[in-house]
RNA sequence: GGCGGCGUACCCAAGUGGUUAAGGGAGAGGUCUGCAAAACCUCGAUGCGGCGGUUCGAAUCCGCCCGCCGCCUCCA
């Protein structure tokens, strides 16, 4: 059995065959680029990012798009409570995501398109819509009559009487139904215009994302991804006017990431319990920030903690130095190919739906396995295993420093952070070493308390005394 | 009101009918160590929110109840 996809169209597990052997095209919706990113949308693209790079490890030709939307009420907004342009709100908002998204470790899309980078294709999607006689125009304003595509609701399984009844939205007069959705809307004074066939203004939101999707990967394309809260009613729309513009299906299978929440709610600019990515990122390692959502479901919801970001820390650094002990045991043994029943095995553990929490524990048997054979100085098949560990890594974005650099950094962060000396601390742990030759040892033990107390563990090793955070 | 999700040990978290309920952290004991740390070994849920039911057999299926959360409005 290969790969399992949780197709949320279908609300149940799906193997996964792409529409051409061997390749997949993927799209998945990206952020809106009024402020900083937070950690919930970190998680969202954490979740994508290990789906990239697990079909990759599956050896498919990935095409994977993720859009910028760059035109938006609250772009609008920003810009006008701070007296600039659009274009500077999103350009700065644009670089600074492309600065998270380094520090998370996100491999880049093979496309980045923005919305209004893609304004011809969108009138164009629109003027199909309206041959088809489903789009209306009132007042500059574009619409899309929900009851015109008969499938409206497949995704969301929710069907037009139970969203009329329920219907919070505010009354638009001149909608057909309130639940009609705007493809083009008119410009008000000051706000960004392109010309198009209704005057004057600007595309809707979710017809950026039909347009840019069909652009780079035809329709129909592979996967679609997005957080929960796109399901209804960004991606239902989505499906509306890609599928009833061509008559065809717009993406096969539909992929959701749970949400993040923080104090059991979730997190979100209106409610202001966020945390950024950069807050986080400017904390501790930014590998820790992915273990620890790899230690969870994408699909479930996940509590943001502290706590359990420190614990996710501390388990990296665990890999690391069993990754340093193997080095060393194993160096100038040349490169082993990988041991490919372990690799099986991580492979079982993926394809059921991006199993991360099962493939992380297989790695941390792995781990303690290759400890074992450390300690009882078995060296021979070690070389294999630590590959094989590697290449898995990689597949989840793991590991991608030198375990010294891991430990360092996490060094100089926490030296910094207590406003410690690196020198003071080898000064301390040279007279340490003094004490403990000449035998006095309570002096050698109040050295170490010392430094436990600044956070420092101190390790006697064979080759000398080294120091780490703990 | 409608639709959906979740509730597993001190904490985090897998597991959707069948051997001893993964894994991590914390804790206890041990090996090692001048002492430690790291690593390794051993021990921690006779029970999976509650009550019923189906079944030879259920954390897993069904029903009811309790608690928490999300979507239905911009939202990863």
């Amino acid at each position: 059995m290969g790969l399992q996809i949780y197709n949320t169209l279908s609300a149940s597990k799906e193997e996964f065959v792409p529409l051409n052997p061997g390749e997949v095209r993927i799209y998945v919706c990206g952020v809106t680029v009024y402020d900083s990113s937070h950690v919930g949308h970190a998680r969202a693209l954490l979740t994508f990012g290990v789906v990239y790079r697990y079909l990759k490890f599956l050896g498919y030709q990935v095409t994977f798009v993720r859009n910028f939307t760059d035109l938006d009420d609250k772009i609008i907004d920003r810009a006008s409570r701070e007296h600039t342009t659009c274009d500077a709100i999103s350009a700065r908002y644009i670089d600074e995501f492309n600065r998270d998204s380094k520090a998370l470790g996100l491999l880049a899309p093979a496309h980045e398109p923005k919305a209004t980078e893609h304004i011809p294709e969108i009138i164009a999607l629109i003027r199909r819509l309206e041959e088809k006689g489903m789009a209306y125009q009132v007042d500059g304003d574009v619409f899309f009559p929900v009851q015109s595509f008969p499938g409206y609701g497949k995704l969301s399984r929710r069907n037009l009487e139970e969203l009329e009844a329920g219907a919070r939205i505010e009354i638009d007069e001149r909608k057909k139904s309130p639940l009609d959705f705007a493809l083009w809307k008119a410009s008000k004074e000051g706000e960004p215009w392109w010309e198009s066939p209704w005057g004057k203004g600007r595309p809707g939101w979710h017809v950026e994302c039909s347009a840019m999707s069909t652009k780079y990967l035809g329709q129909p394309f592979d996967i679609h991804g997005g957080g929960l809260d796109l399901v209804f009613p960004h991606h239902e729309n989505e499906i509306a006017q890609s599928e009833g513009a061509f008559g065809r299906t717009l993406a096969r299978y539909w992929m959701h990431n749970g949400f993040l929440n923080l104090n059991k709610e979730k997190m979100s600019k209106s409610s202001g319990n966020i945390f950024t990515i950069r807050e986080i990122t400017a904390e501790r390692e930014a590998e820790a920030l992915r273990h620890y959502f790899l230690l969870s479901h994408y699909r479930s919801p996940l509590d943001f903690s502290n706590q359990g970001l420190d614990e996710a820390e501390r388990s990296i650094g665990r890999i690391y130095e069993t990754m340093v002990r193997v080095e060393q045991a194993t160096a100038g043994a040349g490169s082993a190919m990988p041991d490919s029943a372990l690799l099986e095995a991580f492979r079982r553990e993926m394809d059921d739906d991006f199993n991360t929490p099962r493939a992380i524990a297989l790695i941390f048997e792995e781990v303690r396995s290759l400890n074992r054979l450390l300690d009882d100085g078995r060296t021979e098949r070690l070389g294999g295993r630590a590959a094989a560990l590697k290449v898995m890594a990689e597949a989840l974005g793991l590991l991608h420093r030198s375990p010294q650099l891991f430990v360092e950094s996490r060094r100089e962060r926490w030296i910094k952070k207590q406003g410690l000396s690196e020198a003071g601390i080898k000064e301390l742990i040279a007279r340490r070493d003094r004490a403990r030759r000449e035998k006095r040892f309570e002096e050698a033990d109040r050295v170490r308390e010392e430094l436990k107390e600044m956070g420092i563990a101190l390790e006697d090793t064979p080759g000398g005394t080294v120091w780490k955070v703990r």
